[in-house]
DNA sequence: CTAATACCTCTAGTAACTAGAGGTTCAAGT
DNA sequence: ACTTGAACCTCTAGTTACTAGAGGTATTAG
């Protein structure tokens, strides 16, 4: 049998830890997606080294984009001894998916905002020519809409 | 002198010609982007065609992704005689440069999402490999944070 | 033992809408 | 003139993922 030492970290030492800031994991322990192992006489959360990973994983989806939802699912998942490969699978290509739709929307942005501002303004300055594109779409090369 | 004909429409057939939904407008308008030129005795929202280009503006600037806040200055500077120029070239150009900076991120997510859900599972299936990269950051080729 | 720091809960604010409840007005047909 | 259905009104609350602040308690270092 082992002995479980227990060394159980603040939320302050695990918000260093992860990076990810107070008030943060408290919005996801609302979330359910983390809980503190348990709480200190004083009603303070401590935390063990599973729930580090746990947040790292979190912070980590997080930053790749995922939403809270996905992560949800995710570590659901996670916790699933097995058959859950598929599930996550998927959850991963959707959000590829996603993303990819978004960047080349943004390309288009990225395109017809280019020209805007590059414009020069005419002799006559009856008004300013990037707020005369802005009022006209037929200006623009493409379309650009969500 | 002219007479004006007042050929109002209501925010039915405002919203339809500008493509922008009737709770949308109202929105607008509480926020003050946009007013009514006037009410129906029955205190319904009558629009002339200024206020249907005004909208034009509007939603032309959101679809390009300016913010709410941009748009409000943009029709501050549009109703200024001149001198606005520069202002509005300025927001122009710093929502572009706020688009090249997601775009860059986004293509830095692209990347490691499609190595991600490329990854083949190791035979001995002990955990699913899109699950375990997104435990481990060190196993992805660059940085991608916010 | 005390003072500084860290922690607690709860509420509200952010951006840009969207949805719904509950009631009023308008326009068209009879 | 009357009725009925569509369109309109206001107001509140929900969405996402946090962030900020108020007002109070716990821990820890000196
Ligand atoms: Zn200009
Ligand atoms: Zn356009
Ligand atoms: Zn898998
Ligand atoms: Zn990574």
């Amino acid at each position: 049998m082992e002995r479980k030492t227990t060394n159980l970290m603040s939320i302050g030492s695990l918000s260093k830890a992860a990076s990810v800031k107070i008030p943060t994991i408290r919005y996801y322990e609302q979330q359910e997606l983390i809980i503190a192992t348990c709480r200190s006489e004083g009603n303070q959360r401590l935390y063990s080294e599973k729930e580090l990973q746990r947040l790292r994983f979190i912070k980590h989806a997080r930053d790749l984009g995922f939403s809270l939802n996905d992560v949800r699912e995710l570590i659901l998942l996670e916790q699933q001894p097995s058959g859950s490969c598929e599930s996550a699978h998927l959850i991963a290509a959707r959000h590829l998916q996603s993303v990819c739709v978004r960047l080349a929307q943004l390309e288009r942005l990225k395109h017809e905002l280019e020209r805007m501002v590059s414009l020069t303004e005419s002799a006559e300055n009856k008004r300013c020519s990037v707020i005369k594109a802005l009022a006209d779409h037929s200006q623009c090369e493409g379309e650009h809409c969500a």
